[in-house]
DNA sequence: GTGAAAGCGCTAACAG
DNA sequence: CTGTTAGCGCTTTCAC
């Protein structure tokens, strides 16, 4: 039998009620007894039971998080890991613990959020996608329990998110390589539904638009955030007449598909095709030549999205969307001053 | 407010204990009644309050997750989330939630595992590392909760857990490299502390015995799981006057590295050294030339891993020790006859 | 500043 | 087969 608030009370010749006011750090309590209460809650190893504590406030001190589907987004492969450590980091300092549920599709998945919802489980959610018509929000928003975006709804724009600038960066990107000279710019994307693809090819087309190069269809290729995806688009994209001498890829992973296609079909990178991507997953480096990539600030994303889910549980004030900062790491495949032409 | 047993049992015309005993289907309850109740139930979107639930019945149907620290394991940047997935799979099939939780160094770790673990929030814990003499294996055994091991303890050879044969793992691996002929085996390692490497290095050691083929103390580089480890070993082991013509790496991650050191030196894979890695990320067939690894079952490690511990936690009987099975997947960095000599 | 008592939503004897 | 009753461990009025 664990120890409860009236074992801690008995010994302590006090009340149970003033053994809780103690935990709660009650004004109103004399500094000796809290002394004295906390001593022998030390002594005894207390520890409150969370489920008592939940049913009477009504509060789980929990948030729950919904492991995507594979489906969904290949390259959580990468960001997972990173992203949850900052997610954790946060949690932790403000006292809060993470519930992480899934389900095998969109219907078990909205079951779920209903059963820790209602039961009473989670005091909020991140959400790691954004698919279009999301069911999840629509119960979320009726039931009014505070959540959180990762990325950018495409439904509604009130929606409380954390994202990156994902126009901006592609932007920042794509100028990046007109700054070294590159003219004939193409764009391999990736699906072609989700907001953050949108954008990248926004950011993209904008750069192209204000230096005045041409934008041509032949030169953006839709994809996957697959294996294959980078390196099958390049036949394509590099049969044509005038194939594009630079390329803005949506993804590191697909980028080294990219570089596999191009390598074999006698390219130099980047020489002959330069090359930009984004994400930058700890092998960008290692590539050969290694991948100029916009670093997202994955660890960022999940530590101010789990501020932000809290501050919006406690009712503190939030601005409903807040961009985390990119940054443009160049490295070889992107430089025209690396071999001169 | 949240509709509540007594709401429904209201509104079926019973007690609350029927509509309880509905609920866990007991079975002394006539079909008639149990059928009117999960009617009402549906109706009014009854979900039971979990932490109620809880607070009685002294389970919480939740297993916890702790986060290791990023200085433990950089591997586990390609391996969580897919693990994580087979945790959940499992998880979700046997009505279980997760709890993650961490902390900053090893004594904020000891205290959020003391803290849920006393405080009831979990029934059981599922353990990411094996540090030698680990103090909260200590806690767990003392306190009697049910947690599993994924990998080894160095420790106890009798704690739950689930891992790969990893001694047979590279047994398999350099006999694949002897039948392609090759006799000057080395192997790049990762850290001395880890079972991981120490079992790799065994059954490395042991397919070169069996061979009757030369161990060399300057073949054999201990390194991390970091980027530049595998390129800087490369420096090391090749400047001998007997450089190998073939390695064995630990870690796929690491092995980028020696290709990338291998390559810069000027040699060729395979023709010129040969390699044979672990852990089969998504990245090792996208490689030049791709990377012939060792999968280790990552979804299975983690869908297993839940399992066992779920048998604990239900007092079902289970082996102390499960092996999941490997698979070795050639590609060309390994092969002879790719490129004959 | 502290104690007594009621109750959060649920389960589990014990009756009947 | 079902209802009544008594808690699980904690917080929170309401007294004093």
């Amino acid at each position: 039998m664990a120890i409860t608030i009236k074992d801690v009370a008995k010994k302590a010749g006090v009340s149970p009620s003033t053994v809780s006011r103690v935990i709660a750090e009650h004004p109103r309590i004399s500094a000796k007894t809290s002394r004295r209460v906390k001593e022998v809650m030390d002594e005894l190893g207390y520890h409150p039971n969370m489920m008592a504590k939940s049913l009477v406030s009504r509060t789980s001190r929990t948030i729950g998080v919904i492991l995507p589907r594979p489906a969904e987004e290949l390259l959580l492969n990468f960001f997972f890991y990173e992203f949850m450590r900052g997610v954790m980091a946060q949690l932790t300092r403000a006292g809060y613990d993470l519930l992480m549920a899934g389900g095998n599709n969109e219907r078990e998945e909205l079951e779920t959020v209903t059963r820790l919802v209602r039961g009473g489980r989670i005091d909020g959610l991140l959400l790691l996608y954004s698919r279009a018509s999301d069911p999840v929000i629509s119960l979320l928003r009726k039931e009014d329990v505070p959540f959180l975006l990762v990325g950018r709804s495409l439904d509604y724009d009130d929606v409380p998110s954390v994202d990156n600038d994902n126009v901006q960066a592609a932007y920042d990107a794509t100028k990046h390589l007109i700054s070294q000279g590159q003219r004939r710019i193409g764009f391999v994307s990736g699906p072609a539904h989700l907001a953050m693809t949108q954008d990248r090819l926004a950011g993209y087309t904008k750069a192209l638009t204000e230096a005045g190069l041409p934008f041509k269809q032949g030169w953006v290729v839709e994809g996957e955030f697959l294996l294959e995806s980078g390196y099958r688009a390049m036949a394509s994209i590099m049969n044509q007449p005038e194939p594009p001498t630079a390329l803005v890829v949506i993804d590191d992973f697909v980028a080294f598909g990219v570089l596999k296609g191009l390598t074999e079909l006698g390219y130099r990178i980047p020489e002959d095709v330069a090359i930009v991507s984004f994400n930058n997953i700890a092998l960008s480096e290692l590539t050969m030549p290694p991948i100029t990539s916009v670093d997202i600030g994955t660890y960022q994303l999940g530590y101010t999205a789990s501020q932000m889910l809290i501050s919006t549980i406690q009712q503190d004030p939030v601005q409903q969307r807040q961009l985390i900062p990119h940054r443009l790491v160049v490295r070889e495949s992107s430089l025209r001053t690396f071999s001169p032409v």
